[in-house]
DNA sequence: TCTTGGCAGGTAATCGATTACGTACGGAGG
DNA sequence: CCTCCGTACGTAATCGATTACCTGCCAAGA
């Protein structure tokens, strides 16, 4: 149906071969006949078929990004900061949603592969990524990003849990609060560097860290859009009825919901009842009332790190896997 | 490198055409003969390769999903409807984004089609889809949403917009307020049709439309995330200040938080001072402080129904194509 | 003069499926 | 016995590229 290279190979008077060497420019040709080619290229207003090509060749230009959750904004930002990197380079994504579950992970993954994708970009699910050993292999390089993939063989990308939290920490301390809660929705190796964070900025600022204040959720991570449903609002309650805590620091976006939640139905004020920090900034944070003071992860830059670190290993970089770091920015705003 | 249909072939002792047929059920084969496929195929952990299925049947079980703001959680969420209905079906989605730009929705256009999906889910970024019409001919089916396409031939969902801003004038109308103000972001097709649900639902309470009242921002559609730097917040503004306006219909999410901005950063109390409805519900609307009534699309009945249409435009339904109107839900919450 | 080697480009196998067409067999009908 | 048709399956062309290998030519060196 299409105009294909036999067409483009015959109306410049040369082989497919000549054609495909000319588009991809693995090997020398004359000036004269390179330029009849890309002639019958435009005249003829030729594309080559990226599925044949995909065929032949093998690799196929196409970069699968593996999401526990499309819906999350987070993530969506940090996909778009990797597209922005990899489609000049030629490169496109494949955006697909695990929807928190290993086992759609473990489809997508399969399915991907299946496709030939050149390499995996994956925020996994969960902590155990033992399985994707034998399903990537050596197949094609992986990247991970936002969660730790066990001992799985590639790069990483994370935020700066510890710092970014300390800073938040401190900020509160600095104000003057000193019985600080901790709440995280949940338990992960993300979520104890954020309250290691937090201890030692207590501990320089010569505040004791009173475990009763640090409380995790105990479910399995949920869609944020899910809201409400997860524990953080009863953390909450814990920690802010009687007075125990003057200040909170939220180990993610998702307590911070809970938290707020909790905090409106009581008709507490922020911050003079209780002051709040969230790790995370989502948009909305911004706009709920008083606007929340926030450490923001810098999305742009985790993106922009994996995909770069994804285009050096598709190119041949053969160095030991590494751990990226990303600094976080503190947003202070009223709540503190 | 990895496991064929020869392979398969082979162990079975069958050819490939049979292998194939078995798998595509496309003519008969003997019952032990298939068995003994079967089995081959399990064996092996046999897959079929897409691609090669692809280049060679011209089909791909791929939909291209163009959407014009991937991080806005109205598409995502319709995105995902959809997905669940293709999926099942043995289709996959791959999400692309336009950025709200026409010239990335052309090229993101052209790109799927050279990777020869078998149907285009379509939000189109602006109301001229013309130029479609030469890049789509007949190529694959075309099922746009959310917005009209202009006159290209195609099927199209749209939410009952005259209905739902019927119905949530109506709520207004009917706890008392008299001087309701209609913001929106831009003026669109889809923006006209809500404000006229407006219009109706003022004549029928006998209240005189005030054109004064009936505000448009005039810029390009905005990006959610990046709120704030839209009109509506002038808007607002304009509608609100000597009390004009009693209370105000928001004509999408993004009109909505222009509103809220104005109005928090005025400290005027909802529903005091000024009562608020919003057409779309976003989830962090119900964190808003307070809560805001709105008038929810309803994403998953849209995705349904794009993906259903889809399947059927594939499967060789010629009927000519229609519009399809979803209807809204109206959620009362305390900002009125 | 005869090898050698570099250049320019063509030939055809190949990737892994789908599918039009062909063949072999067996039973029914004349 | 011959034809005709249906069943069951194989053969090989095909989709549109990539790429290993080959050919022809010309100049340099022995």
């Amino acid at each position: 149906m299409g105009v294909s290279m036999k067409d483009v190979a015959r109306m410049a008077g040369v082989s497919t071969a000549t054609v495909s060497h000319v588009l991809n420019e693995t090997r020398h040709v004359n000036g004269d006949t390179r330029e009849k080619v890309l002639q019958a290229i435009r005249a003829l207003n030729y594309n080559v078929n990226p599925i044949a090509r995909t065929l032949r060749s093998g690799h196929s230009h196409m970069i699968g990004l593996v999401i526990s959750d499309l819906t999350n904004l987070f993530y969506m930002d940090i996909a778009l900061s990797i597209d922005k990197v990899l489609n000049p380079e030629g490169y496109h994504l494949i955006y697909i949603n695990s929807d928190e579950d290993p086992a759609k992970e473990r489809d997508n993954i399969e399915s991907l592969l299946m496709q030939n994708v050149d390499g995996l970009i994956i925020a996994p699910t969960g902590k155990d990524c033992s399985y994707m050993q034998d399903l990537i292999g050596d197949r094609c390089p992986a990247v991970f990003f936002d969660r730790k993939p066990g001992d799985f063989p590639g790069d990483c990308i994370l935020t700066e849990n510890f710092d970014g939290a300390y800073g938040g920490t401190e900020l509160l301390l600095s104000r003057g609060y000193r019985n600080i809660g901790f709440i995280g929705s949940s338990f992960t190796e993300t979520m104890d560097e954020r309250a290691r964070g937090y201890r030692k900025a207590l501990l320089d600022y010569a505040v004791e860290a009173d475990d009763k204040l640090i409380l995790f959720g105990s479910g399995r991570p949920l869609r944020l859009s899910e809201q409400k449903v997860g524990d953080s609002f009863k953390l909450t309650e814990t920690l802010v009825r009687d007075r125990k805590a003057d200040a909170l620091f939220c180990g993610n976006a998702l307590a911070a919901v809970g938290a707020v939640s909790y905090i409106k139905e009581n008709r507490l004020r922020i911050p003079e009842d209780i002051a709040l920090v969230c790790f995370d900034d989502m948009f909305w944070l911004s706009m709920s009332d008083p606007p929340l003071t926030a450490v923001d992860q810098d999305r742009l830059e985790i993106g922009r790190t994996a995909a770069t670190v994804m285009l050096d290993r598709i190119r041949g970089n053969g160095e030991p896997f590494r751990e990226y770091r990303i600094p976080t920015k503190l947003i202070p705003r009223s709540s503190c």
